[in-house]
DNA sequence: TCGTTTACTGTAATCGATTACATCATTCAT
DNA sequence: ATGAATGATGTAATCGATTACAGTAAACGA
């Protein structure tokens, strides 16, 4: 591999030319910058990033960190980072931490190494002090889930807002035994939500029933969803909708539904969360709340390069649009129950 | 950030001192050594890796080129490889090329530039005749996808194998008018699938019939699958089996079933391959060929590593195993229909 | 016309680690 | 006891780019 030293050699100047012209800082003469760029063409040179980042003590990559990458809420969020990393002629490291704040931690380690100009932290729900200390030293930005308490830059969408828009709208369809099934974690988006839906209730005089509130598996997987919404299709009075945190939840509350004979949205309301992927896969297609996963990912990027070189001073809070999507799985309850 | 020099002069001992300690080349004195950890310690030293790097000439940073991030199947092999590279102290490099073969080739030009080590290209289905020069000069290997006419080594399944034993199952069950919906790709797992598609049917003595064979999106599209579907479905007579090449595929067939009024698998029978997400999600369980996803992600980096260690001889090709599962979507043909 | 600006180019230091080689003190084998 | 092997450590070159600084020549202003 050809080095800049060859090429000026090739080209009759000296280093400093040949690095001026490739990065457009200074003054080149035609003349000369033609025999440099020929002779950048005869030796098919390419510049060494390991010598420039060095150099420059920059590394031009941006950490991710999520919980996974199979998750299509996250990959969707990954696939907005990537495309606004690229854009900048940044690379995206993304490491899985499986909801391990030590593997999280062990990641961010990456910083202090130089591997890695700033990082993104996709649903990380461990406002730990250690993270603040990261946080104020390296660029870093969290996206989707935050701590409120925390102050670190985030981008999110308003999950109370959203979630008061769908408990209006089941109760506007005349629904009045709502349920809920929630998550086992500790992201301010759960938080939220079961806060909204309990407020929304208390404020239409519904009075909030404990036993209509479930709590599925931390990572919303299909399986939780289906046995708690079974549960809470078998309790008496049987609610006449399940609002549920996620896609997947609501999926497997519709499976519920059907292995116990119900019809979805006949005999029961089925709403869910972030409009990733299944919903229109199969009958009847999910009502849910969109989340734009994609620009949320996008956005992260932005804010995070915003940090990078505009230090601190950099807004705290980027909420973006989400929608109520009404599709199959919702209807007035049947009154002639 | 503390170097390794202002160590050195904290433990009052030279760098190559420390720095044969951090990498436990030649020998250091316990007494030493202890005296060069306080100081790391003290100075909470962190080795930076641009000048590390930089001085072996190496990134350890692989490169994964995948068309997307959010196929589920694409993702769970970006899993495997992401778990094996940080294992081996490497971290992944993820590039989606929306199967644009300009932006895999820029990706590929990380190789030239020292960002990357090598690469793993994930369904990449141009065996260019350019794409051999790279794999010529850097390690690079190919998952899932591969061109037999091209000598680059790749991990993937037998999915010739795999198709015959899923159309002997069919055909063993009584299925005579069997559909295939491939797509539009030039994938060698798409032709060799349709090609044992065509050979196990007609060493069964059934003459394969050409508007039974159908062609969905290139990138498997749950809805160009129903379409595909439907105009199957549309056909006298009707195939009483659609073997679909991907799960997304089957599941769009059997949405398609469903809204012609076809009970799945009373009245038609579909199988997905791959087997991965939505197949247990709702009723029917879609019957699929199982991949092991993951595996094959771990496996090609392993081979990949083992490129870049020991050099051109290792194995060209490396199948792992396939499994036909079956489950609710396929049942004998109604003979009474 | 003379001092000054401007355009262009080169020299050499620099980033922070790794490592070949040299040095010196022990320990060992005979 | 002596030359050799071994252990422990230091000196300094090195990787390949960027860039501060300096220098030269031409253009310019008054």
């Amino acid at each position: 591999m050809a080095t800049m030293a060859e090429v000026a050699r090739e080209a009759g100047v000296s280093v400093a030319t040949v690095s001026r012209l490739l990065n457009q800082q200074g003054t080149v003469s035609p003349n000369t910058a033609e025999r440099v760029y020929a002779a950048i063409q005869k030796l098919s040179y390419e510049p060494n990033l390991l010598a420039r980042n060095f150099r420059k003590s920059e590394s031009r990559v941006i950490l991710i960190l999520a919980p996974n990458v199979t998750n299509p809420y996250y990959a969707h969020i990954l696939s907005g980072i990537g495309d606004a990393a690229a854009g900048q002629g940044y690379a995206a490291l993304i490491f899985t931490t499986g909801d391990d704040p030590a593997r999280e931690r062990e990641a961010l380690e990456m910083l202090k190494k130089h591997r890695a100009d700033g990082a993104i932290l996709i649903a990380s729900d461990m406002g730990c002090n250690w993270l603040l200390e990261y946080a104020d030293r390296y660029p870093i930005v969290q996206c989707s889930e935050y701590d409120p308490e925390v102050d670190i830059p985030h981008v999110s969408i308003d999950n109370y807002q959203a979630t008061q828009e769908s408990m209006e709208y089941l109760i506007a369809l005349g629904h009045r035994r709502i349920a809920i099934i929630s998550a086992e974690n500790a992201y301010i988006s759960t938080s939220l939500r079961v806060k909204a839906y309990r407020d929304t209730l208390a404020r239409h005089g519904i009075a909030p029933r404990e036993d209509y509130i479930a709590q599925a598996s931390r990572d919303y997987s299909f399986k939780s969803g289906k046995w708690r919404a079974k549960e809470l299709l078998g309790i008496d009075p049987r609610p006449t909708a399940i609002f549920c945190i996620s896609d997947t939840l609501a999926l497997g509350a519709i499976t519920a539904a059907k292995e116990l004979g119900l019809r979805v949205p006949q005999d029961v309301t089925v709403v869910g969360f972030d409009d990733v992927e299944h919903t229109t896969m199969l009958h009847p297609y999910i009502t849910t709340v969109a989340q734009p996963c994609y620009e949320l990912g996008k956005q992260s990027a932005h804010l995070l390069f915003a940090r990078m070189t505009q230090g601190k001073e950099i807004p705290r809070q980027t909420l973006l649009k989400h929608e109520l999507i009404v599709r199959e799985s919702s209807a007035p309850p049947d009154l002639l129950e």
